[in-house]
DNA sequence: GTGAAAGCGCTAACAG
DNA sequence: CTGTTAGCGCTTTCAC
């Protein structure tokens, strides 16, 4: 960044007008005589002015960039919702600034802090951990938050969702009803308000509900190769038929399962929480619960901008339609 | 973004110094004295200050920015050069604004305009078209830019790349001494630089040095369904090894191939050329040059970092070595 | 409909 | 080592 070439001053001065009547004509304010406007516009064009967007900030506190927060970048998960987030960010002419957290070089929430010192007009979180510093940061500086693919159990933040217990639990009946019953859930972090508040709960219930004694749920399996070691474990509970939250992680398992000469869906079904395009080139191709990510981000981003604008919401909290998409994984196809 | 609760004017009259030796505590100028900065650091703390990063961007030129422009968010190759960037962007400092430009509601040059009026002090450029007008705006406002992954072929902008030519190269060669003669060759858009300048060029080298007249050269096959509706046609041509650019278009043609009863490799050697998790968690798995996406990413941020600060570098092009991983979609393992 | 003027919050000479 | 003083480039009352 250097010196910049051509100001509003200049464009003023050129068209023999105030700087005020530029910055009119730049920001579509009506109160401009047409003439005016088309002398200015020309003098624009001639100079090649490009408003300088800092300044712009400075002066209206508004710096048209949200945050977007994410866990990891080589998740397509959080890829594919931030495809839905980043198209109506460009239609509402925002620009994005990501950070992802999976870096422990700096604590989450001095990532946090950095995004609210460039004054982001606001934020979408999809991480699933929002610690109170966070929280705090926000509220302080006021800046409209908006949590996509995951929940909080505080409720001031909006969220967008799919209703996790009856996905996971309609899952679960698909596996009984082909006659599995020894059932497993397969998570990463258990403390996450989804996987604690919501799929475990889910389980369990089912469990009771079919007056299943035993539980197996699998904890801290993060990746391919977790999921790819955990079959024997399975192997060896007996376990028949699993909800895994992560696609990659069923892929692990869906592997090392044919390694070991078993059969899928025969001798175990796998159904996928969160499927991305992995879940469906793998073969034999998973069952999921398929979520509607693109819109997930989309409907956040929407959100947010009507925060960022003080307009009504109708309802902070909503929830998507997902679909439970049968494929190679379970019997009943 | 709200008025601002506590600004630097604040802490240097609770200090009782001037806005300048604040100013100079942020930034770690040595140029103050022990006690006088603790005091000042004392009241930063209490009044929980935090620098207003548009500020000190308008002030300083500095907006500590970088513009990140990729094809598109959902593509993993992607996404593991971005995660690259990204680490080496958080240990100097840099945030990261991501511009996709798969969406055609905004030309290309809109969004690198956009960016560059929010002044980012440096971009790197994953897209494999660098139109006049950008390459224009990017040396008129003297915005430094990095090419990862991809070419140009002015010579101007530095870039982080693979031996393309070598590579592809390599790859045929391992499945000529397969016993594979009738080689193919599939890519998407043909005019990149990468595929027109490179991946071809090595390709028809390879069938004249091996005195092959027929040519299987397929283009804008772009992703999986494309790769997998494209095999009837390999087949129809007697195509017994290829090389594909994206790995899930491989994936496309490998799950086409097994669908159709045929074997892999036997039947048909494949081996992708930019592989990433996808590649390796399929079965077959593939065979693939494996390019190290994560540190082109590093080290394109990292040269960007010194071209931001007017340091030498030393060679504005480099290659970074690859890898031929040889899997199960081919024979000679 | 247009202009003058006062900032937005911070940095960076320049003095001292 | 510290303070004073101009800006950085733009928006936004408030007059006229």
């Amino acid at each position: 960044m250097h010196k910049q070439e051509v100001t509003i001053y200049d464009v003023a001065r050129e068209a023999k007008v105030s700087m005020a009547t530029v910055s009119r004509v730049i920001n579509g304010n009506s109160n401009v005589r047409k003439e005016t406007r088309e002398r200015v516009e020309a003098v624009i064009n001639r100079l090649h002015y490009q408003p300088n967007a800092v300044a712009q900030g400075l002066a209206s506190k508004k710096t048209t960039t949200v945050g977007l927060i994410v866990p990891e970048l080589t998740n397509l998960y959080f890829a594919e919702l931030s495809k839905g987030i980043d198209d109506i960010a460009l239609l509402y002419k925002y620009n994005i600034i990501i950070s992802s957290i999976e870096n422990r070089l700096m604590k989450e929430d001095e990532v946090i802090q950095s995004l609210l010192n460039k004054q982001v007009d606001g934020v979408i979180y999809m991480s699933n951990r929002l610690p109170d510093k966070v929280a705090n940061a926000f509220k302080q500086t006021n800046t409209p938050v908006v949590l996509a693919g995951t929940k909080d159990n505080r409720d001031e933040f909006a969220s967008v969702t799919i209703d996790y217990q009856k996905a996971d639990t309609e899952a679960l009946n698909l596996m009984y009803n082909d006659g599995k019953k020894n059932l497993a859930i397969v998570v990463g972090d258990p403390d996450t308000v989804v996987n604690k508040d919501n799929r475990i709960p889910a389980y369990r219930k089912f469990l009771a509900d079919h007056d299943i004694a035993e539980e197996h749920i699998y904890t801290k399996i993060n990746n391919y190769s977790d999921g790819y070691n955990l079959y024997s474990q399975l192997e060896k509970d007996g376990v028949d038929g699993v909800i895994v939250t992560r696609d990659v992680t069923a892929v692990g398992i869906l592997n090392s399962v044919m390694d070991a000469g078993k059969n899928i869906p025969k001798d175990l079904e796998i159904i996928t929480a969160s499927a991305t395009q992995i879940a469906s080139v793998v073969r034999p191709a998973l069952t999921t619960i398929k979520q509607p990510l693109y819109d997930m981000g989309a409907v956040a981003m929407r959100m947010l901008t009507k925060l960022m604008n003080n307009e009504e919401v109708d309802g902070i909290h909503v929830q998507l339609p997902y679909e439970l998409l049968k494929k190679q994984s379970t019997l009943n196809q």
